[in-house]
DNA sequence: GATGAATGAGTCTTCATTCAT
DNA sequence: CATGAATGAAGACTCATTCAT
C-alpha cells in the first residue's frame, strides 16, 4: 500500500476510536488491531499519539476552511437579503458537519481533559465559528440589516453555542445520516428562532 | 481534622485540579500534594478516582436539584408572565451555575472521554436542562403562551446549547465572579433574543 | 525499608550490572530482578534511567573530591619531598580507585556510547585527574623540583592515561580485591618509572 | 554503484556516526540517511548491526597489523639503538592513529557497555598493543638495553596507557590534523619520558 | 485514621530486521 | 541489486491502588 493512503487508513480509524472513546481511553494497541497493521506502522506516519489526533484535527479544521470559501463565491454579498444570508450560513455549517459524525463528536464534545496542544487544536474551531458570527453580525450592523442595539459578543455566544449543541446532538451521536431536506429544515429553523431578534423591522 | 472536614477538603482540590486539567491529566499525586496529605488517605475516603470524580458530580447535581425545587416555590406559576417566567429560568440557572466556575467548567466541557459511568454522571446535567426547557415549553405551549407551531426538541436544544456555551464563557474560563447585576442583564439579553421566536404575539 | 536505604539499595545493584554489562545492556528489569524490587520502585527514587546513573556516577566524583581533600591534610607541603609527594599522590588515587571496582570499571571504560549527560558526568573523573596532576607539575616546577623543560600538558596526559590503564587492569576487571602492600609496591613501580624524566637530578 | 564501491560507502558513514555518537546511539536510520540510501541496502552488505561494526573494527585491526609489518622492514633490528627503536616504534603508533580519528575514538573509548563480541573486537586493540611492548621489553632485557629489574607488565601496561590516551586526546578529539613534524615531537616526548626509566644506563 | 513506601499492570515508543515490489 | 513500507519484540516509564506501620 502506497504511504498517502496508509496514513489514511490510520487516520480513518483513529478518528472512529477517538471519536467513540475518547484520547484517552483510545490505546495505539486499539488503532492498530482495527486497522489490521502492526503497532511500529502507526509511528512511520505518526510521531507519536499526539501528532495523530492534532493531525486529524487540523485536517478537519482545513477541510473546513476550504469549504467557507467555496461556499462564500456562490453568493452575491450585494444582493443577497439579510435573512437569506443568514440561513446560508448556518445550512452551510449545518451541512459540513453533518457529514462527519465523528469528528462532529470529537471537535465538539472533547473540551477539557486534553493537555495543551491537543486542547488548543480543538479550540480553534468554536473560535472560528464565533469569530464568524461576530463578523458576519457586525457586517449586518454596518448595513442596518441588524439591530444597533444588539450584543454582538453575546449574540453570538447564544449561536454558537445553540449551532454547536444541534450539530452534537444531531450529526454526532446518532448514526443515521440527515439527507439534504432534514438539514435544511434544521437551518430553517435555527434562523427562524434568532431572526426575529437579531434583524430589524422591515 | 474531623473526617467530614477532610472528605471535604479533598473534594475541594480534586475539584479544582478536575477543572483545570481534566480527568486525565490529574493524577491522585496531584491531589495529594496540593493538599498535603498521604497518598493513602484519599482511599480511606472514596473508593478510587471515578468514585472521587462522581461523588464530586453528584453533589454538584443534587445542590442544582435543590436550587431549582427552592427557586420555584418562589413564584406563582398561575400568575407569572411567561417572558417573566422565561427570564426568572434562564436567570436562576445562570446565577447557580456562576457560583462554581470549575464544575462550571468540568461540566460543560468534559464531554467525550470519559468512558462508562464518568461521561454519563456529567451527561445528566444537559439532559436535566434539556428536559427542563421541553417541558416548560410544553407547558407554555398548552396555555397558549407559546406558539404552537415551535419545533420543542429543537427551540430547547438551541436554547441549551446557547445556555451552556454563554455559561462556560462567562463563568467557566474567566477569573473574575460576575455580580448579580451583570447575570441579570445576561438573563435579559438571553430572553431578549429568544423570547420574540417562543412566544405568542399578545 | 527506609527511602534512604532503598535507594542505596538500588544504586548497589544499579552499579553492579552497569559495571559488567554497561549502560544500554543494563535494564531496569535486570536492576529489579536482581535487588528483588517491583519496576516502579526505581521511579520512586530516580526520575529515569539517566537520573540513575547520573546519581551514581557524581555520588563517586563527590567520595572522590572529599577523599583528596582528606589526605591532603595528612602532609605537610613544606617538608615533603617531591619524591614522596608524587608518591603519596599515586597511592591514594590508587587506593581510593582500588575501593570500588564496579564504579572503577564504569568511570575508566565507558567512554563514548553513551550521550549527552552521561558522558560528561564521566569525562570529569579524567579531567580531574588530569588538572590535578597539572596543578601539581607546576607547583614542582615553580619549585625547582621538576624539570624546567618538561612538557606539562603531554606529561600530564600520559601520567593520567597510565594510571587509569593500571587501575582499571588491575582494579576493574579482575575479582580479588589487592591488599595494602601490592597498591603500595604499585604505587612505588609508577613513581619510579615517571620519577627520573620529571625530577631535577638532585 | 559497484558493490564494492557500496560496501565502503556505508562503512564510511558508520564510522562517523559510531564515533561520533556511539554504537547504541548510531541507528541504522541514521546511516542510511546519511549516506542517501535506502534501509535494506545496509543488509545487503551486512548481516546486521553488529556485524556491520565488527567489519568496521577487523578492517582497522587488519590494516594496523600489516602497517607493523611493513615498518618493522624499514629498520634493521640487529643495528638499531635501543632507544631510537623505542622512538620508532612510539612513533609509528601514533602516525597510524593519526590517521583516522574516527576510528581512534572508537577504538580508544567504547569499552565498556558494548555486549559480547562487540566488546572483544575493541580489546584486541589494546592488548596487541600491550603485547607488543611486552615483548619489545622482554627482547631488550634479553638483550642488556632494557634495566632487568623491571617490571615489565606493569610497565607495558603504563606505556599502553599513557600512549592511547595520548592519542585520543589529541587525535580523536580535535579536528585538525595533526602534521608529521608534531607527530614526531609528540614521540620524542613520550620516549624522553619512558625512556630513563626502562634502559640500563650506558 | 493517617502515612508513604511498594507494587505491577498497562502504555507508549523505538528500532533492528524482513520482504514484496 | 535497490527500495522503503511493514513488522513486532523489547524496553522505559506512569500511576492508581494496596498495605504494613
Amino acid at each position: 500500500m502506497k504511504a498517502d493512503e496508509r496514513k489514511k487508513l490510520i487516520l480513518e480509524y483513529a478518528k472512529r476510536l477517538f471519536s467513540r472513546k475518547g484520547y484517552y481511553n483510545t490505546q495505539i494497541a486499539d488503532i492498530v488491531n482495527e486497522a489490521k497493521i502492526a503497532r511500529g506502522t502507526v509511528y512511520q506516519y505518526f510521531k507519536n499519539k499526539d501528532d495523530l489526533f492534532i493531525t486529524l484535527i487540523k485536517e478537519f479544521y482545513n477541510d473546513w476552511e476550504q469549504n467557507i470559501s467555496l461556499e462564500m463565491n456562490k453568493i452575491d454579498l450585494k444582493t443577497i437579503s439579510p435573512h437569506d444570508y443568514f440561513y446560508f450560513r448556518v445550512k452551510n455549517t449545518l451541512d459540513f458537519l453533518s457529514n462527519d459524525p465523528d469528528l462532529c463528536n470529537i471537535v465538539l464534545r472533547m473540551g477539557i481533559g486534553l493537555s495543551g496542544e491537543l486542547e488548543s487544536s480543538i479550540k480553534r474551531f468554536e473560535k472560528k465559528i464565533h469569530n464568524l458570527i461576530v463578523s458576519d453580525l457586525e457586517f449586518g450592523m454596518r448595513n442596518k440589516h441588524v439591530r444597533a442595539d444588539l450584543n454582538v459578543e453575546m449574540a453570538s455566544n447564544l449561536i454558537t453555542g445553540a449551532l454547536l449543541r444541534t450539530a452534537l446532538y444531531d450529526f454526532g451521536a446518532k448514526k443515521k445520516k440527515k439527507d439534504q431536506a432534514e438539514i435544511d429544515s434544521m437551518a430553517r429553523e435555527i434562523v427562524g428562532i434568532f431572526g426575529p431578534a437579531i434583524f430589524t423591522k422591515k
